[in-house]
RNA sequence: GGCUGGAUGGCAGAGUGGUCAUGCAGCGGACUGCAACUCCGUGUACGCCGGUUCGAUUCCGACUCCAGCCUCCA
């Protein structure tokens, strides 16, 4: 049975579609005014490998992701720049699909983008200007009106009256009251619009989500996901909206995932201390950055370092040693339901616990481990298993040989060279003359290089 | 100030009312010419103070500290 802890019920509760067997999935995707950082690579892998498991469990997961592309900060960027909105956009979103590529994300079923839903997003306010909800003011601009929606503040506990009081905002004198957020905002002289019944302007930052959730998937979502920072004001607002709009619950489970932080404190553009993905990626293999990320609880908040990367690397070598050398026969069908299998389901049934479910893997390659020496049907048997199980949340699918060898670097010793000099030390050997293979096995380790000696022969692993 | 979370062995990180997480690092042993890989063994871990209980790291309450949101941020 699957448990889902929602940010709404503060708790785990069992997971019950809005239609059997189905589940439309709704996650805040990124403005795409700069490369993405490592928070926004936590949201993307997180929610992969949750449709990945949701679809492997046999859900038929409807999955759709946005795309803001236009906004104030866009705007700012591409004048910062001397280019076209479009141009910056374009530039990122192509940036964004290759980072997903390399850290083996999914592309959603849905990639919504502002730019291509503003009749949903007109029609959408008309709709809240019809019921009231939504008021035009002096400046021009669209504003919602937050304190005709009586349960508003539910999904973050906030108290009305509080934010009201609390309110450091500059207040905006066009809005009748300070907790009043944008849905249209009249155009400024030069900016990119769109025509409205109420004149040209843009959408404020919340009402997207509302309009395309519904387009793509309906009035009510299964799932609605985000990063950490978004529960408020962007997703009380969103239900506000939708609420009073479609006169339904907008989400049945909002999923939070953790914040990563960087010296104890979170990950962000504001704070200025963030990597791009594209960074990262130049230090670290792709797949180590996606067990980094997957090796604590989704929710849970990670520290992104030095070490912990390099831990990530250390604990993919012991997988895929167990793998290297080993030829998989394809044994889905006879393993299906295996006792793996079945503790791996109930950690990941358990709100997506992927460091439980990890740890069941790293039970199985123990058993993987004895068994090359003493049985090797069943050290083949258990490979495709670690490789079937690993890869239901993206992992473990490379080349074993592929990851521990690592690209050849042009300025170090080619494949061919390292071989080369394994079969002088491997003569060397033959001849008692250790200090000769010592030598070698010295030099090539001076590169990172380092040989492993067995029965069948000798391997080599480049070291992380 | 209001609202969320969190505090687990050297580090990372699950979990549980009474027996093992798991990974990395360490130590001892096996294997090896020596190593590496691997295997076996090994560590008085649960922030602090009370309470409930036969028994609490796990439940309840207070406290301390940390992080996040309340302004754009995944």
């Amino acid at each position: 049975m699957l448990q889902i802890y929602s940010t709404l019920a503060r708790t785990k509760t069992p997971f019950e579609p809005l239609q059997p067997g189905k589940i439309g999935i709704y996650v805040c995707g990124v403005t795409v005014y700069d490369y993405c950082h490592i928070g926004h690579a936590r949201v993307m892998v997180a929610f992969d490998v949750i449709t990945r498991y949701l679809r492997w469990r046999g859900w038929d997961v409807n999955y759709v992701r946005n795309i803001t592309d236009v906004d104030d900060k866009i705007i700012r960027r591409a004048a910062e720049n001397g280019e076209s909105v479009d141009a910056l956009t374009e530039r990122m979103i192509a940036a964004m699909h290759e980072d997903e590529t390399c850290l083996l994300v999914l592309r959603p079923d849905h990639e919504p983008r502002v730019t291509g839903h503003m009749d949903n997003i007109i029609e959408f306010i008309g709709t809240l200007m019809d019921k009231d909800f939504a008021y035009l003011a002096s400046n021009g601009d669209i504003y919602y009106r937050v304190e005709k929606f009586e349960t508003y503040g539910r999904l973050s506990n906030q108290n009305v009256d509080e934010l009201r009081s609390g309110s450091r905002v500059e207040v905006e004198e066009a809005k009748e009251s300070p907790l009043d957020f944008v849905l249209w905002k009249a155009a400024k002289p030069g900016e990119v619009s769109w025509a409205s019944p109420w004149g040209e302007g843009r959408p404020g930052w919340h009402i997207e989500c509302s309009a395309m959730s519904k387009s793509c998937i309906g009035h009510t979502l299964d799932i609605h996901g985000g990063g950490p920072d978004l529960p408020f004001p962007h997703h009380e607002n969103e239900i506000a909206q939708s609420e009073a709009a479609n006169g339904c619950t907008y989400a049945n489970y909002w999923m939070h995932a953790g914040a990563v932080r960087v010296n104890q404190e979170k990950m962000s553009k504001s704070l200025n201390n963030f990597f791009t993905i594209r960074d990262v990626l130049e230090k670290y293999n792709s797949e180590v950055v996606r067990y980094f990320l997957t090796s604590a609880h989704y929710r849970s908040y990670i520290d992104y370092s030095e070490d912990s990367l390099k831990e990530a690397r250390s604990a993919l070598e012991r997988f895929y040693q167990a793998l290297q050398g080993i030829n998989i026969i394809d044994q889905t069908q006879q393993w299906a339901g295996s006792e793996y299998e079945v503790r791996f389901c109930e950690a990941m049934d358990d709100d997506f616990n992927t460091p439980k479910a990890l740890a069941v893997l790293f039970e199985l390659v123990n058993e993987l481990n004895t068994a090359k020496r003493s049985d090797p049907v069943l050290a083949s048997k258990l490979a495709a298993e670690l490789k079937r199980l690993a890869g239901v949340v993206g992992l473990l699918q490379q080349d074993p040989d592929q990851f521990l060898k690592g690209e050849e670097r042009a300025d170090g010793l080619s494949h061919d060279a390292i071989e080369a000099m394994i079969q002088q030390r491997i003569e060397a050997k033959r001849n008692k003359d250790y200090a000769e293979s010592d030598r070698i096995r010295d030099e090539l380790a001076a590169q990172g290089i380092i040989l492993k000696d067995s029965r069948e022969g000798t391997s080599w692993y480049r070291e992380g």
